[in-house]
DNA sequence: GTCATGTAAGACTTGTATAGTCTTATATAT
DNA sequence: ATATATAAGACTATACAAGTCTTACATGAC
């Protein structure tokens, strides 16, 4: 499947809503609950994926109660290839361009290696050509109904 | 998995392959023995990936001795997005763009939609502008040593 | 005509990675 | 103190991909 898991999916939404709250309420933390109820995510997992975003130093952790999470460094700083390569390793449409030793039966006499990996690349640029602040960016325009989005207001609160 | 997966790629290897014999001999034809041979891909499953090629159009079947396939159409009217929708669906970075009915529960309120939407048709576009004609003028170029090409050439005479 | 060689197709099994859960530990604001 | 938060590892269930097995059918070669 040419598809992100979930985990990198939920990161996704994560680290865009730490870094929309953040913007509209300078300073503020995000916790793990707030986040798995505006998003209808499993609490445990999620609190997981946070602490690996934590880990790789995308987000800073903000311990004891009103704890949560902020933003590690500027969004316009944080790619959408930095979260898929926590979650889903080297961005790689096939095996063989992530790993380092050979291991593809099919490697001798395959034709098609080359075109496939220049549109791996174009499509490893794009991803790390779009950052966070990018997502907010382009998220503004509301073609949606958009129902819960007064849900989260509140708990901006 | 931001990837192809495995019946996606040995149709690749396996359409790309039907294209370049007949370009280099005529009129010649590809059998599933030959090709599991030439790339070492199990029988049985490469059979079922010939056969859901050939239902969709992409190749036809020469039955009996001597049988095999051959494309069904010219090499630029067949694109890797074609190849891609047979095994993977509709090409998606995430469900949302897949489904009619929405289920996903972040649709409200999720914010990202829109820019990995744009993301998700640019790769789209990429896919149905490659032929496998390009993908053939693209490995012409015999940047790795290719040990396995000597004994294709024998398959071919 | 028969036989070898090929495609056609469905059911079944296995392996593996993802998704999610459970448990326990630790930090800190109130 | 205690409630609320993060931290982290081990465990389990499930879904899907990958591959196998079995049987049927078509046709060229002899």
């Amino acid at each position: 499947m040419l598809q992100f898991n979930r985990k990198t999916e939920y990161a996704f939404l994560a680290i865009e809503y730490v870094a929309r709250k953040a913007e509209e309420v300078p300073g503020a933390v995000t916790s793990t609950r707030e986040l798995s109820e505006a998003y209808h995510m499993p609490y445990p997992l999620l609190a997981k994926i946070m602490q690996q975003l934590s880990n790789h130093g995308l987000i800073k952790s903000v311990q004891g109660t009103k704890g949560g999470y902020i933003l590690a460094k500027k969004a316009t700083n944080i790619s959408v290839a930095d979260i898929v390569e926590i979650f889903d390793g080297r961005v790689a449409v096939a095996d063989c361009f992530k790993e380092e030793k050979i291991t593809c039966p099919q490697w001798d006499g395959c034709h098609i290696r080359d075109p496939f990996y220049e549109l791996n690349m174009k499509i490893y640029q794009m991803l790390s050509e779009t950052s966070i602040a990018d997502l907010l960016k382009k998220s503004s325009a509301p073609l949606y109904p958009i129902t819960v989005s007064q849900k989260s207001k509140e708990a901006l609160s």
